[in-house]
DNA sequence: GTTATTATGTTATACTATAACATTTTTTAG
DNA sequence: CTAAAAAATGTTATAGTATAACATAATAAC
């Protein structure tokens, strides 16, 4: 069963979840006893504000706009790091790149179909994918701890394009 | 059903393959009109003869000591493209490091269970999780061109050694 | 209010990867 | 056989990604 998917390849479904998201963030840091700095905040705001995972250095150029100051590595980085401790930005390592969790708080792993045209993600979570691994890892006494799942290709409406 | 796995955790069963590897690659590239020259087969060799994957500026300093020279960064990577190009090789991304794939003629997509103590990798074969994932493009309408799986946790032999 | 903790600023540097052009080696065609 | 073309490697420089180490500032705890 397709569990839960994001259709984030759809812009408007995006914008509609990116206020639910700043709640849930709050919330979490809330409970976690986690400081939600404006720091923080704004990453966490430009990752989500952006339908296609943003490199480190496009989320410094970014704030350093938005902010009208200079930005250092290290900040962006910290911020990432910190998003990404309470689950709710990944990296997509094939890409070096980060994007927001849509199911933060799901127990599930997610993976992610990406766009090789349009750059854009949908994150999907899959129960039977999730037990099949886990399936295998118990065969082979591999005490799995997290996974990432990237899968390569083109969208439909990118597939669509090419066909006018 | 889990078809098809090579237990890299265990040294004996690595130690076998790679004579067999090294035929099979010198066959594709035959059959690819493909030149295995002797740097791509040292490159090739280095993959092989360890259990972990390397990563490019490890194989580099290892090119270096076995030929008495210095290698620049391009050597090792074009050859490490050539070998991923003709599939005998994978790219862990979460690593940025690279290994050789056990099952280089496979159409199946396989993937990874990597060790976090020691570093080393399992590589998987799994029809239930590709066709899992085939089915969930399909209804995502999503062509999947290239997958990667990535599953971090702790191995058997690692797992008893804390125990001890 | 002082101390401790957490977060951010700042500088420097390590690690990963590729561009661009030169040279050598191998293959191909005549 | 050999000249031309193609493929592979050498070389230099630089782009892109990430973190270490220490300083300062903000916040929380006592």
């Amino acid at each position: 069963m397709l569990t839960n998917y994001s259709l984030v390849f759809q812009e408007s479904n995006r914008q509609k979840s990116i206020v639910a998201a700043i709640k849930h963030a709050e919330s979490l840091c809330m409970a976690e006893n986690q400081n939600f700095t404006a720091l923080r905040r704004l990453v966490f705001e430009i990752i989500w504000e952006n339908s296609v995972p943003l490199g480190a250095y496009e989320l410094k150029s970014i704030l350093s706009r938005k902010t009208n100051k200079s930005v250092d590595p290290p900040t962006v980085y910290r911020a990432i790091e910190f998003l990404m401790r309470l689950g709710l930005v990944t990296k997509i390592s094939a890409l070096n790149a980060f994007i927001g969790c849509p199911f933060p708080s799901s127990t599930r792993s997610n993976f992610f179909m990406i766009c090789n045209e349009c750059k854009r993600v949908a994150e999907v979570s899959s129960s039977e994918v999730d037990n099949e691994i886990k399936s295998i890892a118990g065969r082979l006494s591999f005490a799995s701890e997290r996974q990432q799942i990237e899968i390569f290709g083109t969208c439909v409406s990118c597939k669509t394009d090419k066909l006018i």
